[in-house]
DNA sequence: TTGTATGCGTTATCAA
DNA sequence: TTGATAACGCATACAA
């Protein structure tokens, strides 16, 4: 059973059916310029009738804009980016922009050579789709060396439509950059552990050679420093997921003697949290647990998760903002997101617990 | 500042600067008819030093392909959904075909006329943007009795387009359909815990209204009442998330006297657990918790949850092979998800436990 | 107030 | 093997 599917109906037709000219439809349809009132209902009727809707394409070719936005990620199972997608996504559509999704790792390509880099084909396909704007986040240009071909792209990308990124400033990338305080929230986090006073605090979670976490975990040791003996068995870095929280404590436990830890983001938190509790540790009586990122939901861990809230969604929108003004030719502002703030859970204790100074 | 994007190249400037008309150009680009070595090595010279790319809506305009697919659905934030657009989005790039995402909660439009109504603007930027196929996941096609208007514009999209819905068969709705298991997962989970032994058992969370609630409620009604005195006052319905877990748990205790309990899925089992938690209450031992919808990471809370692998995330390859089916004339399958498996784990307790009948 | 003609970037038909 | 040219659906400049 072979479907065939009803042929598009046309200006032209509609032209036709109303006895008017496809300018005069096409006048109506845009409101522009004078229509009799006799002509406009007739046509408006047909348009009814039909079911009519003019192609956004064969509009776009003559305009030059397709009222769409793309975004471009790595992993859409990602709770930080889930979010950052749902605020561009209401964000754009109150602009009257549709959204072109490329996750970037979903196609399991290797990463053998810059044609199959799936990251590179994202930004090959955003050029031939010939959307308005581009919103990239993380990926390969959250590494500290970024690689050179795919900054090529996004440089010529970049000439030819403004594209954002959210991401800390990449010197050598001319696109638009907006990001969050580098290490503030690192420091409210480590700060509260320190002031709850425990002494023997590890970090974990985060992939190595990836920007962000190589700051956090610079701004974690400078603290740490300045408190403690500080000792470099204490940080175990592998990745942001809870695979990494559950199976990484283990190792760091294994490496020293620790009271309390700082994970990465909350996924990492709770699988660290998961497995302790499997080992029999309480937390917070035996060790405490905090993040420096936070994502949905782990108010509702048992027991609920201290960590920052970095206020990741205000970046969604400030992204969509400075593609529209782009659009507009307004100068971009030099964007950061809100001021990350310290949630006081469960996962640390509370103050009774730090009376004395915790070794 | 205003900022000027460069000119986009044409077929015509590659045309221009290697010396051959648009046609030659046309032909090494799709590799279409024959070109003299000579000539192709020139065009692709060009092409690679102007990084040239052809205009997808150029080429859409005269193809009637859009190489683009659009996903509609509610709300990103569900990981339900979640797992849906990874799946779509991956089979769908391996396909070479891209994604336009609505969501259709994001707009928090008034649902007061037809026009305003988020879902039906959605099926009209689908018409307008030509994109070549679509996929709706739940919303209004998943209640008891569909918007008429909404049905009536859902047709209409499926005479021009293939149009597959991820939710339970609508009469009257000419789209393909890809369902889930309708009563399997509920049977698995309530007889887990009626052969645990536990007799006092209540139904919480899910959307009244809602298809797939009912008939989950249903299910959960018939065999409830096949082996215990049932009382309707242990069911209550809110909705989908953590906070009507966490509020209604305690509702449905003030109710009545339960000790075991099936949430609609492990969003509300968790917040179900974390309301008892505060109340001094320990899952599973002073009462049991399982779910009827297994969503990803409830394996690291504490207690973990037990629930049903509904295989949801093979839903969305199904929904793309159907597309690709229609594309190529093929007649759809008959489509229904993985059989739901029975998932063990902590929140309903082990065997140990169930070696009486439970009050 | 309305209609005709042209162009947008590409592909395909048809001659050459 | 190659190059004009028409056509795709729409918007606009220009005429009428």
């Amino acid at each position: 059973m072979l479907i065939t599917k009803k042929h598009d109906i046309t200006i032209k037709e509609i032209s036709k059916l109303s006895g008017a000219s496809t300018s005069t439809v096409s006048r109506v349809l845009n409101e522009s310029g004078y229509v009799s009132t006799e002509k406009r209902q007739a046509i408006e009727k047909v348009i009814r009738e039909t079911n009519y809707r003019p192609s956004m394409i064969a509009r776009s070719l003559h305009s030059k804009q397709t009222k769409t936005l793309a975004v471009v990620l790595p992993d859409v199972s990602n709770p930080y980016f889930i979010g950052l997608i749902e605020e561009i996504e209401h964000v754009s559509e109150g602009y009257g922009y549709t959204l072109i999704l490329i996750n970037t790792m979903s196609t399991g390509a290797d990463k053998m050579n810059a044609v199959d880099d799936p990251e590179v084909k994202a930004l090959h396909t955003i050029q031939e789709k010939h959307v308005d704007g581009a919103v990239i986040i993380g990926g390969e240009i959250d590494h500290v060396n970024v690689d050179s071909q795919y900054l090529k792209t996004l440089n010529e990308l970049n000439k030819q439509i403004p594209v954002v990124i959210i991401a800390q400033k990449v010197e050598n990338c001319d696109c638009i950059f907006v990001q969050r305080h580098i290490n503030t929230g690192m420091r409210l986090i480590v700060q509260h552990i320190l002031s709850l006073g425990y002494r023997k605090i590890g970090f974990l979670g985060g992939k190595p050679g990836v920007r962000v976490t190589e700051q956090r975990l610079a701004e974690f040791e400078k603290l740490v420093k300045m408190y403690t003996d500080y000792d470099d068995k204490s940080v175990l870095l592998n990745d942001y997921y809870l695979k990494d929280g559950y199976q990484g404590i283990e190792k760091l436990l294994n490496q020293t003697d620790l009271n309390a830890v700082v994970a990465i983001n909350d996924r990492v938190a709770l699988g660290a949290v998961r497995r302790l509790h499997e080992m029999g540790m309480n937390v917070p009586k035996d060790i405490v647990i905090g993040s420096a990122d936070q994502f949905p939901d782990s108010d509702y861990y048992i027991p609920s998760i201290t960590t920052i809230n970095q206020h990741n969604n205000s970046l969604g929108k400030i992204a969509v903002e400075q593609l529209i003004r782009s659009f507009n030719g307004q100068p971009f502002l030099t964007a950061e997101s809100e001021f990350p703030d310290l949630v006081i859970r469960e996962s640390c204790g509370e103050k009774k617990y730090s009376n004395v100074l915790k070794k």
